[in-house]
Parts: structure tokens; C-alpha cells; sequence
DNA sequence: GACTGGCAAACGAGCATCGTGAGTGCCAGC
DNA sequence: GCTGGCACTCACGATGCTCGTTTGCCAGTC
């Protein structure tokens, strides 16, 4: 038996599967395919696929679907790289390129994703940590309150209000101000918080516990874990085509996409380049069913997390070439800004 | 024939119809409430009531269902008000209080509606017209760029870029900073526009045009139209209690949710207190079978609006309750801040 | 005049039956 | 190792039936 001709086998089944949505039988698959074989011969094959864990039957007399081992084969050693279509590369550039600020290239980077995939597109928004610190304002608001406001070289604004153990004079701000600004100016942010750190002993004594508050407040800034966790999702009415059956499938789903902590692991660590994770591979067990099509996206300043969720039974190689494709342009577009 | 018996009977029926999600028949009607007479005559109440449009019946051997308009006589006249637990009132106290920011009070806000109502939650960011200006910076980000960020008395921070027409020294940039703070300082963002558009003939005439497109930005950014137009969606997997058919309606109505216009429209002129829209009431002829509960929030310094969408069948009285209590709170918090 | 009880008629939901067709598994033969 | 053939399985759709609910109406009663 040729181990070949079971993986064109394999191969076939998930495309016409995801083409169709159906079971697909021996017959069918001998018609569509040009396999140089009999549908019994193929029938033997599947058989085997079966038995080694590729395939299911949903039911005795059914054709087969492939398993999520299936699917992960087929992703891992059968599908070929579909390129985008010049129309489809041109879309993506020309509806990004249009982006004013880093909040639309994220907006629009969702609703690309998801018309493109017709999945659910999820966008991480870009960390700030690589990026360099533009400018710091501190603006009292009222004797004991004081608003930091950080703007990075990424063109995004970082704000915090704080509650001051004691008042802070009008001399003391502007002194602060006077001597954080050049310290941090063009410094990364995971180095500013060090830096204006060793400020604090430069003090009146008397002024220090102050200071450090604001300093405390300033470096937590710095290094903001909430940007991180800010994550857009788009696209959900595709869920639509997920699969009949609501409760099951999709309300879940719908659950999982709006908690924020679900959403990071889903977008997980992307390593390199697009990361596939099908069915149980996501680690969360209610998206039974579900795969994620995952990519890092951004040079160093602005590094993050894009990608889709859709059925398993999704068009992997369009998609993939689409996140990656989306991938690709917003990074560029963040390094430019 | 009383009319006040009707009356009754078609609240019955309402309040059956949203508990049950069946249609009611006159033997059900006459032993769960204790109207006093005999199923025969509620009959007769049922036809009469169906011929003024109030109640329809799916099919013939069956027990009928308000109609859209049989739903707007419940509101209007029929439903009594249904006082928030304590519980409720507590929780929705105690989560938004823990807000840090605006941006938080508006997420808090969408989880607690969705969450009590067990609908789609609605929140639209607060205007900031009202408000007050507490800062404004210029950041140069090189020759001929500039960032402006307008930080206002509600805590929000707005940013936007420019391109300038020629490039922009220092000493002409520290000169618009050093006469535009004090002219906008704690003044209406309303206003501010205005107050520095008047600034411009006070400059060099060579400056002129740089600084008109300054000005100009800043202008838009404090009567800025994007923070309006901001609008928060949560509890979309509500939308599984909704109805069992996908495709006809929770499809659409995610797909509404998605774009802004839609929402906007949605959320309409809330006026004064709690507004409710039912059915074709909505104006949006794909949302047919739902309701929108709204009402606006805020005192003068942030009014926007806020609300659920859920389907026609819903609990009235507990949902205008939970809406008008997180407005309440929520106004309260903003006007705090 | 308003209400009631009774009754025929309508009709969807649920269930069992049954034929159809797609699909499998296996075997004997090439 | 592949093929054609064949028996077997089983979901699916159509059909027909019963059952229960509900309506609409009418004649009778207070």
C-alpha cells in the first residue's frame, strides 16, 4: 500500500470536507479527484486513516471527516501555500495604508481579517514596551491628584491619574517635571521606569515620599500590562456559518471572545511566524470544534498578536496566507508611524 | 364587556408569553391569574383584543402572542414598575465604583447591563463637549509633524496628528503653547474652539498658515466627533437566549452590532428617562423581533446614552429598571470624577 | 346584556413506519 | 496490490396516524 496515495487521500478529504461541509464518501472522492484508483481501493485507505486516527464517521453509513490529527496534518505536511490573489494583497494595503492613528490601523486590521477570512478576527493591540518614550505631561488636577500622561514614539497616549499621600505644590510639579522629562526622552519604556527611579533620592528628604508615589505610578506606566491586554474582535456575525447548532457551538464561543484572559491565551505565544492551533490544541476545552490561525505581528517597537477563530473546518491555507498577508502590512504600517 | 378586563388580560398574557416564550392559551390564562371569570370569556377578550391589533396568533390551533403593538400598550400603560432588589442596586454600586478611569467606567458599565439584563449591552462613550479643557500639549514629533493631546476635566485624553504645511520651529512652537493654554484653560471644549480660532491674526503673518492648520486641529480635537461615535458592545452570547433560528435573527443583529451607524440610530435621541423602541420602531427593518431599552445618562459635562438590545419578548419592567439604575450610577460617577 | 359550559373543528407536535440511497467492509478473483 | 461485486448498515425524508391544545360559536343562564 502506498503511504502516498493515503495522504492525497487525506489530503482530498479535508478539501472537499471544508469545500462542502459534508461527510465525503469513497465515490465521491474517486469523481472529484483523479486518483488513479477504484473507490474500493480508496475505501481501504480510509479505512487505515481511520484506524490511525486521521478520520471519523459520524455515523456507520457516512462518508468521513477528517480528526483534528487530521486537520493538524494536513496543515503541518499536505497543504501548499496559496498565495493571495493581487486583489485581495491590494485590498489589505489600500484599506491600512488609510489608517490615521494606531486605534484605526488596529480597527481596520480586525475588519480586513475578518471580510477576508469571513472568521472571527481578534487583534492584540501593538506593546508599547520596545517603543520609546515622546513626551510625559504631569497636569494637576486638584491639590492632591495629579494626571501622568505618557506619549510614545508608537503616536500612543498612556494616561493615570494619581491619589497623592500629601499635596503637592505647584513647585514641586515643576520641578518634577523639570527633572523627568530629560531623563526619559527617547528612552525605551522598559528602561524608563528604571531611570526615573533613580530620580527619587535626587529629593528633598521631605518631599520624598511624594515623589515616589508619582515615580511608582510613572514607571507602572511605563511598562503598562493593560495595553497588552486590550484585544479587538471583529467579525462575529461570521459565526453564523460556524454551525447550526447554538448553544453548543456558538454561544460559547461568543462567551470566550469577550473575556479578555481567554482571548491572550487563544492568541497565545505566537513564536515566529503563523501558528495553527486546532481543537484541543487552544487549551480551552468549551471551543471544542474551533481552530485559531495565530501571527506575531510588528518589528520591534510595536510586537503583538493577530489572528483569526473559526471552525476547524476552515480553509487553512487561505487563511493562513491571509493573516500572514495582515500581518505583514500592519507591522510595516507600525514602523513606519 | 369591561375594558379594563382586557386590559388585564392582554398584561396577563404579555407577562405569560415573556416567562414562558409560549404562546398562551385562554386555559392557562384563567388558572394562573385569577381574573374571576371563565375561559370562554377570555376568549372572547383574546378575539377581541387580536382584532385591534394587539395580539396575533401563529397558527391557528394555538395560543396567541402579543404583538408589537400589543407590547408597546404593555410599556405604555400596562406594566407595573418593577423596583430594583437591593442586591442589584448594591452590585451594580459596588462594580462601578471600582472604576479607575473612564475608559473602565464605560466597560464596567456594559458588564453589569448585560450581566442583569441577560441581554446585549449597549454603551456609548460620554460626549465631551460639555466638559471642560484641563491641558493641551504640543509634542513636536519631527519637522513637520506635530501631536496634539487635549487632556479634559472628565479624565478623557484625545490625541491627533498633524501634518503641517511648512515645518515648525521651536520658538514658534513654544510661542502657540505659551498663548493657547491660558485662552482654553477650564474652558468648555465647546467654546475652546472658538477661543483659539481667535488667536491666529495675533501671529506673524508669515506663521499664519502653519498656525492655522494647528489651530485647526485643535479645534476638531475638542469638538471632536470620534469619541461620540465610540460605542462599546458587550454580552453578544445573551444573543443564544435570543431564538433558536441563526440565520434569520442573530445573525443580523450581530452584524448590526458591528457597525457604528447602526448603533448610533439605535440609541437614537434618548430625551429624558428610559426610552423604549419595539419592533419596526427601531427604524431598522433587519432588526425585526427585537427592542432597544435606552436612556441617556450623564449630567451636563458628559451625556450620552446607554441601553440593551434584546428580543421583543423580553422583561419590560426589569430591564427599564436595570437601565435606568445604571445610567443613574453611571452619571453619578462621571460627574465624581 | 354579560357570562358560562359545551362542543365541533382546526391543526401542530410527536411518533412509528417504511422506502431510498449513500456508504462501508469484506471477499474472491485477476 | 488492486478491483468488482455484494450484503449490510443506517441516516434521512415522506407518509400517515394519534393526541392534546386551543379556538370559535351557540344555546342557555343569571
Amino acid at each position: 500500500m502506498s503511504d502516498d496515495r493515503r495522504l492525497d487521500v487525506l489530503r482530498a478529504i479535508v478539501e472537499d470536507y471544508v469545500a462542502t461541509q459534508e461527510p465525503v464518501g469513497s465515490r465521491a472522492l474517486v469523481e472529484r479527484h483523479h486518483l488513479g484508483v477504484s473507490s474500493a481501493t480508496i475505501r481501504g485507505d480510509m479505512k487505515a486513516l481511520e484506524d490511525e486516527g486521521y478520520l471519523t464517521q459520524p455515523h456507520t453509513s457516512a462518508g468521513r471527516i477528517p480528526t483534528d490529527k487530521g486537520y493538524r496534518m494536513f496543515v503541518d505536511r499536505l497543504a501548499t501555500v496559496k498565495a493571495l490573489s493581487p486583489a485581495e494583497r491590494r485590498a489589505i494595503e489600500r484599506f491600512l495604508s488609510e489608517s490615521v492613528d494606531v486605534d484605526d490601523i488596529v480597527q481596520r486590521s480586525v475588519r480586513v481579517l475578518a471580510q477576508l477570512t469571513s472568521q472571527v478576527a481578534v487583534v492584540q493591540y501593538p506593546s508599547l514596551t520596545r517603543s520609546t518614550v515622546r513626551h510625559v505631561e504631569l497636569v494637576a488636577l486638584d491639590a492632591s491628584r495629579v494626571l501622568v500622561v505618557v506619549i510614545t514614539s508608537s503616536g500612543r497616549v498612556e494616561q493615570r491619574t494619581i491619589d497623592l499621600p500629601s499635596p503637592l505644590g505647584d513647585r514641586l510639579l515643576a520641578d518634577l517635571r523639570a527633572r523627568i522629562l530629560p531623563v526619559v526622552l527617547g528612552v525605551r519604556l522598559s528602561d524608563a521606569a528604571v531611570k526615573v527611579a533613580d530620580l527619587i533620592p535626587a529629593f528633598d528628604p521631605e518631599d520624598q515620599p511624594v515623589v515616589a508615589t508619582v515615580v511608582a505610578t510613572l514607571a507602572q506606566t511605563f511598562s503598562d500590562e493593560r495595553s497588552d491586554a486590550r484585544i479587538v474582535v471583529g467579525g462575529t456575525s461570521n459565526l453564523a456559518r460556524f454551525g447550526a447548532d447554538f448553544d453548543t457551538t456558538v454561544g460559547p464561543v461568543l462567551e470566550a471572545l469577550e473575556e479578555q484572559v481567554v482571548l491572550l491565551k487563544l492568541l497565545g505565544e505566537a513564536s515566529g511566524g503563523v501558528t495553527v492551533r486546532i481543537g484541543g490544541e487552544t487549551g480551552l476545552d468549551t471551543l471544542a470544534g474551533t481552530a485559531v490561525v495565530a501571527s506575531a505581528y510588528g518589528g520591534d517597537g510595536s510586537r503583538a498578536t493577530l489572528g483569526t477563530v473559526g471552525p476547524t473546518r476552515m480553509d487553512y491555507p487561505g487563511t493562513i496566507a491571509t493573516v500572514a498577508a495582515v500581518a505583514r502590512y500592519v507591522g510595516r504600517m507600525l514602523d513606519d508611524a
